[in-house]
DNA sequence: CACTCCTTATGACCGCTGTCATAGTAGCGG
DNA sequence: CCGCTACTATGACAGCGGTCATAAGGAGTG
């Protein structure tokens, strides 16, 4: 959570992030963004010369690579890795924050897509992106673990789409309940694809 | 579609639930929706003394209840009723949406929870209250097909939450991929959850 | 007609936001 | 010291959004 260390570019970027994910990006303005970084109003014009639009943007881009880079953490952190261990990894980042810091932030990517997906064309593809990222790396870990090439990148799917939905449900409820119920029963479908031949 | 045959006060509720689940919470403007409505802007005033507020929350409102009986409807119009049908109508729902009018919407209840969870302390309750909803329905639904009463809300919680982050997906990438990927995933474990024990 | 209640009409206000213009400072190679 | 580039500082502006104040239609009812 530590802003410093990094060049003020790039606060920005991550501070942007930070605030769309708790506010919405419309309910974000950029005056904010520099204060929460604690970077001089100045740069933003400086830095982002493409506006609103390209912070945003860079933010969502910011935020897949970072989901991707946990997946791989866990994975490697996972002593005997089964795709119902990562996907219990995942989602308990999420309660953890919830029970620790509040019901305050929900994912970037989302938020981005809810707010811009429809009116500015370039922000929907860095959320796409961003999706496609993600994807990506659980469907890497998911074949890594043996669950057949076909089915690894449908079970991704599923796996961040229901973390999402969860993600929201938690928030509107303040409550880890739908998290904690994703993950369990979730869990027996995703060790039951390792090893199997496509079938469903 | 046909918003007409309503109240003037009903056909605002109805047109703010749609421009928010296009354009996010912020962005949709009272105006807007009275034009939308095609209402007098003089009647916000008078239908919605609470601001936007309250009209947010009315609209998050119709949205949960309206979800509500789309399941109940699904339910009735199975000729043979499983958990998978059930969840397949549900998303069908939205492949039919996108496909037929583009990606343009999304659901107003993620849309509010986005938008105004962290700040709009009546509008989170609304949205928890509409997921609530939505869910018992589900849940109800899923019992009556003979799933263990123990398991159906936290399936339905499932089969919510993925449906509501395929949206998100489908949306950021313009294509029902996501959607129809955890109709697939998820049907078979919704299926075998009929007559069980409570075993997960 | 008078009175009353529900509904509409309008215009103004104020705060905020993204953006731009313009000018200033800091460091550095020459 | 010059000149150049990278960055910062500010103030203005135009637009919009929610809200309020105020007043007017308009249909019943007595």
């Amino acid at each position: 959570m530590a802003v410093s260390e990094r060049g003020p570019r790039e606060r920005m970027v991550f501070s942007a992030a930070q605030l769309i994910r708790r506010d919405g990006v419309a309910a974000t303005g950029m005056r904010e963004v520099a204060a929460h970084a604690r970077a001089p109003r100045g740069s933003l014009q400086h830095y982002f010369p493409g506006g609103k639009e390209q912070l945003v943007n860079e933010a969502v881009d910011w935020a897949g690579r970072y989901a991707a880079r946990r997946v791989d953490r866990f994975l490697a952190a996972l002593a005997e890795p089964t795709p119902a261990g990562l996907f219990a990894q995942m989602v308990r980042q999420w309660t953890d924050e919830y029970e620790a810091a509040g019901f305050g932030g929900g994912c970037p990517v989302a938020a981005a897509t809810v707010d811009r997906a429809g009116s500015v064309a370039s922000t929907r593809e860095a959320a796409s992106a961003a999706f496609t990222h993600w994807t990506g790396a659980v469907a890497r870990a998911l074949s890594g673990m043996g669950v057949p090439e076909e089915r690894a990148e449908p079970l991704a799917t599923l796996m961040i789409s229901s973390l999402e939905g969860a993600i929201l449900m938690a928030r509107a409820e303040r409550d880890v309940r739908a998290l904690t119920a994703v993950s369990r029963e979730l869990g027996p479908l995703l060790d039951a694809a390792v090893g199997g031949t496509g079938a469903r």
